[in-house]
DNA sequence: AATAATTAACTTAACGTTCGTTTAACGTAG
DNA sequence: CTACGTTAAACGAACGTTAAGTTAATTATT
């Protein structure tokens, strides 16, 4: 059925994500991609009629199931502060190790049209959101859900967007790029603000 | 001495700066920054010798005097909970007032070489980022200050990355895309984390 | 079981377009 | 006259994409 040296879509896919994550789509070429995974640009058009399907593949594929293990927490039923500090070391360490996801997320978020903004929506967004503003309603009913949702994500994810700055900004050390490291400070930051308990 | 339809290197950068800010180095043609100039293509290369100049002095354009009001608000003498106050609410309405500003700033940190992210440093970052770490060790000091100040500035930052996809999460209003309303929750949140004193 | 037809996955070559950039010529102000 | 800011025109390279032909595996036919 398929000769050995033959390239499947998802390897395709595989190996387009972390280009289109590093340059963006217009950062990358089809040349690009089909150098990389070893064909000629021309079959790239077998698979995909044009280079924004490819492209559309390309994150349906890079955001499928990422959530998973972060909605699983979500939804257990420990205590919701324990459930808060085992989401946030869940999403620092998929973000650290999966460098090009939240990449992705980014440009998506900067770039993306209203369908794709959809797409990333629904599959990346929608439910983990839904199970941090019911966390939030649990600690702290008398917060705007929707806000302290956004902190609290963002109190994380931007200590993993400013990673390529931070050896250029002072009292910054080696082990801020521990995702454990980080996961402690922003639980701690959270539960407890600046109020010195 | 300048012919009427002569335009200056300010000009053009002032142009090309949310032409870059919306479609990134890749996305934007020296044809289009021309275009929307009202010159030719050639003209550009009387101003600039080639399209990595004239980007990086769009960056440096963009960059230059934006963090003045927030430095100012970091070396005031008024009490540090209320310079944090103030902090905030500047941060918030810099980044939702000039949209492009942080737009640049975020594709500059995934985008950007060593040099570029060293402009970004010191351009922005460096003496302001100082301010934000002094204050929290003021505010806190058993708190790691860098970690501390890039969640509170993490924390500002998320809303406004976010708006774009904000319309397709669940719990979001209005009202959170209003600068005020983010700067008074973050504030809070910051201070009193989800302690409910 | 051997052979013919079909199909999927690829190739090379080329299409027209757009890219960054260069060249040469032109007008205008000092 | 000179210097500056511009223009139209063109350069080669790279872009997305298409067309036609080749190979190898599957299926159908005898």
């Amino acid at each position: 059925m398929r000769p050995l040296n033959t390239k499947s879509k998802e390897e395709i896919l595989t190996i387009a994500i972390p280009l289109f994550a590093g340059s963006g789509y217009s950062g990358v070429s089809m040349r690009a991609i089909a150098l990389k995974v070893g064909v000629s640009a021309a079959a790239l058009y077998h698979h995909f009629p044009d280079k924004q399907t490819l492209y559309l593949a390309a994150m349906a594929q890079a955001f499928v199931d990422k959530a998973d293990s972060l909605e699983e927490i979500l939804s257990s039923r420990v205590a919701p502060e324990k459930r808060l500090a085992q989401f946030i070391t869940c999403l620092c360490e998929l973000v650290h190790k999966d460098n090009d996801f939240s990449m992705l997320i980014q440009r998506e978020m900067m770039d993306g049209d209203e369908s794709r903004l959809q797409l990333l929506a629904s599959e990346v967004y929608h439910s983990l959101f839904q199970g941090v503003t019911e966390l939030c309603q649990e600690l702290d009913p008398k917060h705007d859900p929707y806000l302290l949702a956004i902190s609290i994500i963002g109190s994380v994810m931007y200590h993993f967007q400013t990673a390529a700055i931070r050896p250029y900004l002072p009292h910054s050390k080696e082990q801020h790029s521990d995702p454990q490291v980080v996961a402690r400070h922003v639980t701690n930051f959270v539960l407890q603000g600046l109020k010195t308990g």
